[in-house]
RNA sequence: GCGGAAGUGCCAGAGUCUGGAAAAUGGGAAGGACUCAAAAUCCUUUGGCUUAGUGCCUACGCAGGUUCAAAUCCUGUCUUCCGCACCA
C-alpha cells in the first residue's frame, strides 16, 4: 500500500549487513549503556504495547549514539521459564524447540521495527553458554554464604507444580497463572537477600533517577521497622518468650500473649496437656487456609487459650497464652503481645475472647473507660498505669526511654525487623538452570565440583504434566558424592528464572566470554547500567533482585560498584477497548499487520507521538493514519530547497535552531510526545515557508532537520539524507545548536503574523469583501515589537482600558470596530522590515483588493501618550 | 486503612515548576480551493449566547482563599487509576 515500505525494508537489511550497530569495547568516546528489560520469548510475537515499549528505547539510544556516546544497546531473551514448558506439553514439542522458534520471531520482530540493537551481543538465558554461570554464580553465592536450605512455609502453586517466591505472590494468587496460592510447609533453597536488607533499602535513597513510585514500593516492600524484644518467662519454666513490638510503651497494658499457630513451640507446650488436640485441631484448620484469605484485614480473629500462662517482665502480672490466626509465623518471632486497649487487632480478639483490657495511654484531656471502649486507642497520649518512672509522660516521646530502661533492666532489647523475606529460588520444573548439588546420604548437599560445570539439563525427557520430568532421567539424577564419591542424588530442582535475569546486564559486556560469568575489564567499562527501560511491575521483583545481586558480586570482590541501574524509566501500558493489550484480553493489535499497512516510522511516531511514554495509553486506530500522512508531507519536502532563491534566512535559522535545542531536552526528560509536537510544528513551518528562503539554508535546516527525526523516524531520514549527504544518519551527528541564532524576537513575529493573517480575514468579512484577490499589509517602522511584548505582559483589564481610549482616524467605521480587536491580538507590531504578507487566501489565488488602515493609540496613565505612534497600514 | 499518580475542549493530550489573550499539537466534524471525480494536499471554522459589535456569558473535577490577574499558588473536598495491606 505504501511507498515507505521498500525503502524501509532497504535499510533495515542494510543495516544488519554492515552491522552498522555494533559497539566497541574500547572506543574512545564516551560509553553510554541504554538498556530495555529483555522480554519473555512467547510465542506469540509482538503486538502494539511491545512496539511502545521497545520504541522508545530506540529513540534513546539513537540519540545517545548522534551526540556523541560510544552506545551498548543490546538486546537478549529471558527464555528459560514454565510458560515455555507448559506451552511444549500442549503442543508435544519441547521448550527448547519452542523457545528458540519465539526467539527467532521475535527478533526478525525487533527487526522489522527499526530498532538498533547490537545483535552480536545476544543473551539467550537457555543456552548452556549462559546457563552454565547462573550455575557458577550459585556457587559463589554458595561459597559465600549466601545459600541457604531450610524448611520453611512457602507459597505452593498447584497449576504451575512449584513453589514461588513471595515476591511471585500477588493478591494471593501466583503471578503467572493466577491460581490461589497454598502454603507449605517444605525444605528449598533460599537466597539471602534478607542479609543485605538494609544496604537494601538505604540505597534506596541514593536512587536518584528512579521514579519516586518504583523507590517507595521497594521501600515497602523490604519494610524495615525498628523495635524492641522483650522477654516474657514461661510460669512453671525457665523458659523465655521472645516477643517483637514497636509500642513498648504499651509494655505494662499487655493482657494477653498469642502464637502464630504453627509456631514450633506451640505443639511443644501443649504436649500432654489436654488442650493437645483441640490445639491440633486448630492448626490444621488454619494451615488449610492460604496465607492470602487468612491475612485479609476483615478476616475474623480466630484463636485459642492453650493452657500455659507467662509473667510480664515489667510488671510480673501473669498472663494467659494463646494461639490466634492473625499472627504470623515468619515476621518478627512468631509471637507477639497483646495490648487490646491500643491495637485494634488485640481489642478485637480480646472482645470476642472475653480477655481483660487494661488501659495504659489515656488521651490528654480525658480518661478512658476500658468497658466503655468501642475500639483500640492507638493515637498519642500520656501514659498511666506503668511504671511511675513513666507515668505522666507522653508515649511516643517515652518509647527510647523505655527502650534504655528494658535494656538496663535486661528485659529486652532494641531490635530491627524486616517484612523481606529470604528468596526461595528452587523450582520443581524442568525449563530452567540445573541447580548445581548434590544430595549425599552420607555428607549431605554436597556443591558440585566448579570444574564440572556446566550440568547440562537433559534434553530427552518424558512431559507427563505432572511433577518434575528430570525426577525421572535416572543420567541426570545419578550421580557421585563430589566429598565421599558414593552413589548420591542430583538436585532436580531448577532455579527461578529471576536468577537469570539478576545478572544478564554484567553478561552483555563481554557476551562471549569464556573464562567466566562476564569480564572485569569490559564490565568496568560499561557498568553500571545509564538508562534503564522497563515495566514498572518489576519493582519488587528483578529490580530488587538484581539490585541484591550487585551488592552480593560486590561484597565477592567481582564487582567495584554498588547499585546496577543509575536510571530507571518505567513506561507505560497500552489499553484497547478499555483493558490492558493482551492475548488473554484478546485486544491486540499485532505489530506485522500495522507495519505492513502503515509503515514502520508511522509506527513508531505514532505510538511515541500518542503520549508521555510513561503513561497508559489508550489504543485507537484513527490516529495512526495521521502519522502516515504527515510522514507523507516530510517526504514531499525533499525537493523543495531546488525552488527557493531568496534570502531571508533568518527566520528559518531561528527554527532550526530552536528546534534541535528543544527536541534534544525533551528527549533526554523522556518528554518524546512533546518532541514530536516540536517536530510537527517545524515541518508545518517548512512546508510553508516561501521562496524567500535561500536554498542553501533551506537545504542545511533540512539536513539538521532529518537528523533530529531520524531518531523517531530512522528509515525515512535516511532515505532522504541519502540525497543530501553520505553515510548513515544513524551514525551521524546530532546537529549543535546556536542559541544566538534563536531569535525569540523573530519567533513572535511568527506569531504575530499569523495573529494578523486572522485579523486581515476579519477584515474582509467586516468590509464584506466577497472575493478579494490581492491584499498588502505593510506594518510601518515605528511600531516596534517591544509594544507588542508590553501588551503581552499587561493584563487583560488593562488593555480593556486601553482600548476605550484608542483613537482612530481610520477612514471606515466598520473597519475601526476591529481595532480593538486587532490591538488585543497583538497588532501594532513593528517588524523591523515591511512584511509584504500575501494572503493566500484559497490556495495561491491573492487578495485583490488593497486596504489602508492606520490606527493611533494614546495611553492615558499618567497623561502620558506612549512613546510611539503605532500604524498598522493595510493598503 | 496507608502510600503514590491523575482529573483540561467532541476525543486523545500539552500547558501547571517560573500566575498574565477561549488554551499547543493531533484526531474527529463543518465549509472552501484544486479535481470530471476521489485520494492526497492546502485554506477557514469548531465553548455558549448573539440585536453579529469580537459585545456579553461560561470554562481547565467540585468548593473556597491569595492576587489587579489563577488551569497554574494555598486550603478543603469528590472521583478514577496503581501499589501495599491483620508486619505486632
Amino acid at each position: 500500500m505504501n511507498k515507505f515500505r521498500d525503502f524501509e525494508k532497504k535499510w533495515q537489511e542494510k543495516w544488519k549487513k554492515y552491522k552498522v550497530f555494533k559497539v566497541d569495547n574500547s572506543s574512545k568516546k564516551k560509553k553510554f549503556y541504554n538498556l530495555e528489560m529483555f522480554p519473555y520469548p512467547s510465542g506469540e510475537g509482538l503486538h502494539m504495547g511491545h512496539s511502545r515499549n521497545y520504541a522508545i528505547g530506540d529513540v534513546f539510544a539513537r540519540y545517545k549514539r548522534l551526540n556523541g556516546f560510544n552506545v551498548l544497546y543490546p538486546m537478549g531473551f529471558d527464555a528459560f521459564g514454565l510458560p515455555a514448558e507448559n506451552a511444549a506439553i500442549k503442543t508435544k514439542t519441547h521448550p527448547k524447540e519452542y523457545t528458540e522458534k519465539s526467539i527467532k520471531n521475535f527478533i526478525s520482530q525487533l527487526n522489522a521495527l527499526g530498532n538498533s540493537y547490537d545483535w552480536d551481543r545476544l543473551v539467550k538465558t537457555c543456552s548452556v553458554d549462559y546457563y552454565k554461570w547462573n550455575q557458577w554464580l550459585f556457587l559463589k553465592f554458595f561459597n559465600a554464604g549466601l545459600i541457604e536450605r531450610k524448611k520453611a512455609p512457602v507459597n505452593w502453586c498447584n497449576s504451575c507444580g512449584t513453589v514461588l517466591a513471595n515476591e511471585q505472590v500477588e493478591d494471593g494468587e501466583c503471578w503467572r497463572c493466577h491460581n490461589k496460592v497454598e502454603l507449605k510447609l517444605l525444605e528449598q533453597w533460599f537466597l539471602k537477600i534478607t542479609k543485605y536488607a538494609d544496604e537494601l533499602l538505604h540505597g534506596i535513597k541514593d536512587l536518584e533517577g528512579w521514579p519516586e513510585k518504583i523507590r517507595l514500593m521497594q521501600e515497602n516492600w523490604i519494610g524495615r521497622s525498628e523495635g524492641t524484644l522483650v522477654d516474657f518467662k514461661l510460669k512453671d519454666t525457665d523458659e523465655k518468650i521472645q516477643v517483637f513490638t514497636t509500642r513498648p510503651d504499651t509494655l505494662w497494658g499487655v493482657t494477653y500473649i498469642v502464637y502464630a499457630p504453627e509456631h514450633e513451640r506451640v505443639l511443644e507446650m501443649v504436649k500432654g496437656t489436654e488442650y493437645e488436640s483441640k490445639v491440633k485441631k486448630f492448626i490444621d484448620k488454619v494451615s488449610l487456609e492460604d496465607r492470602y484469605s487468612r491475612t485479609a484485614e476483615d478476616k475474623e480473629k480466630e484463636g485459642m487459650f492453650i493452657g500455659k500462662y507467662a509473667f510480664n517482665p515489667v510488671n510480673n502480672e501473669i498472663i494467659p497464652i494463646y494461639i490466634a490466626n492473625f499472627v504470623l509465623a515468619d515476621y518478627g518471632t512468631g509471637v507477639v503481645m497483646a495490648v487490646p486497649a491500643h491495637d485494634q487487632r488485640d481489642f478485637e480478639f480480646a472482645k470476642k475472647y472475653d480477655i481483660p483490657i487494661k488501659v495504659v495511654i489515656d488521651p490528654e484531656d480525658y480518661s478512658l473507660d476500658p468497658e466503655k471502649m468501642i475500639r483500640a486507642y492507638v493515637d498519642k497520649g500520656k501514659i498511666v498505669n506503668s511504671d511511675e518512672k513513666f507515668n505522666g509522660s507522653t508515649n511516643f516521646e517515652s518509647i527510647p526511654g523505655i527502650n534504655m530502661y528494658l535494656e538496663e533492666m535486661k528485659y529486652g532489647k532494641r531490635e530491627i525487623q524486616y517484612k523481606l523475606r529470604d528468596w526461595l529460588i528452587s523450582r520443581q520444573r524442568y525449563w530452567g538452570t540445573p541447580i548445581p548439588m548434590i544430595n549425599c546420604k552420607e555428607c549431605g548437599y554436597i556443591p558440585v565440583n566448579e570444574g564440572d560445570l556446566p550440568i547440562k539439563l537433559p534434553l530427552s525427557v518424558k512431559f507427563s504434566g505432572k511433577g518434575n520430568p528430570l525426577l525421572g532421567v535416572k543420567d541426570f539424577v545419578e550421580a557421585q558424592c563430589p566429598k565421599c564419591g558414593k552413589v548420591a542424588k542430583r538436585e532436580t530442582d531448577t532455579m527461578d528464572t529471576f536468577f537469570d535475569s539478576s545478572w544478564y546486564f554484567l553478561r552483555y559486556c563481554s557476551s562471549d566470554f569464556k573464562n567466566g560469568a562476564f569480564e572485569e575489564k569490559s564490565v568496568k567499562y560499561w557498568m553500571p547500567v545509564d538508562q534503564y527501560i522497563g515495566g514498572a511491575e518489576h519493582a519488587v521483583l528483578h529490580l530488587l533482585y538484581a539490585r541484591f545481586f550487585v551488592k552480593a558480586l560486590r561484597d565477592m570482590g567481582f564487582l567495584n560498584f554498588s547499585e546496577p541501574f543509575l536510571k530507571l524509566f518505567t513506561q507505560g501500558v497500552v489499553y484497547k477497548d478499555g483493558n490492558k493489550m493482551s492475548k488473554s484480553a484478546g485486544n491486540i493489535v499485532s505489530q506485522d499487520e500495522m507495519i505492513e499497512k502503515y509503515g514502520v516510522d508511522s509506527v513508531r511516531i505514532f505510538l511515541l507521538g500518542l503520549a508521555h511514554p510513561s503513561k497508559t495509553v489508550e489504543w485507537n486506530d484513527e490516529g495512526i493514519e495521521a502519522s502516515f500522512r504527515f510522514l507523507n508531507r516530510v517526504y514531499g519536502l525533499k525537493d523543495k530547497a531546488k525552488s527557493n532563491s531568496g534570502f531571508y534566512d533568518k527566520h528559518l535559522t531561528s527554527k532550526i535552531n530552536k528546534l534541535i535545542k528543544e527536541v534534544g531536552e525533551n528527549i533526554e526528560k523522556f518528554n518524546y510526545n512533546i518532541a514530536l509536537i516540536k517536530v510537527m510544528e517545524f515541518v508545518n513551518y517548512l512546508s510553508k515557508v516561501k521562496r524567500d528562503v535561500s536554498s542553501k539554508v533551506f537545504e542545511d535546516s533540512f539536513k539538521k532537520f532529518l537528523i533530529v527525526f531520524s531518531v523517531f523516524a530512522p528509515h525515512i531520514c535516511e532515505e532522504l539524507y541519502e540525497y543530501h549527504d553520505e553515510g548513515y544518519i544513524s551514525l551521524s551527528d546530532w546537529p549543535k545548536y546556536d542559541k544566538s541564532k534563536i531569535d525569540e524576537k523573530l519567533e513572535r513575529e511568527d506569531e504575530f503574523i499569523s495573529d494578523v493573517v486572522g485579523d486581515v480575514h476579519a477584515v474582509l468579512k467586516l468590509v464584506k469583501v466577497d472575493n478579494p484577490k490581492k491584499l498588502k499589509l505593510y506594518i510601518a517602522d515605528k511600531w516596534k515589537y517591544e509594544v507588542y511584548e508590553k501588551f503581552k505582559k499587561l493584563n487583560t483589564r488593562f488593555i480593556r482600558e486601553i482600548m476605550k481610549e484608542v483613537m482612530i482616524k481610520g477612514k471606515e467605521k466598520d473597519i475601526s470596530k476591529l481595532v480593538p480587536m486587532l490591538i488585543k491580538k497583538g497588532v501594532g507590531v513593528i517588524l523591523d522590515r515591511d512584511v509584504e504578507i500575501k494572503l493566500l487566501k484559497n490556495n495561491q489565488r491573492l487578495l485583490e483588493k488593497e486596504f489602508k488602515l492606520e490606527i493611533e493609540i494614546i495611553e492615558e496613565d499618567n497623561g502620558k501618550a506612549l512613546p510611539f505612534k503605532p500604524a498598522i497600514l493595510v493598503e
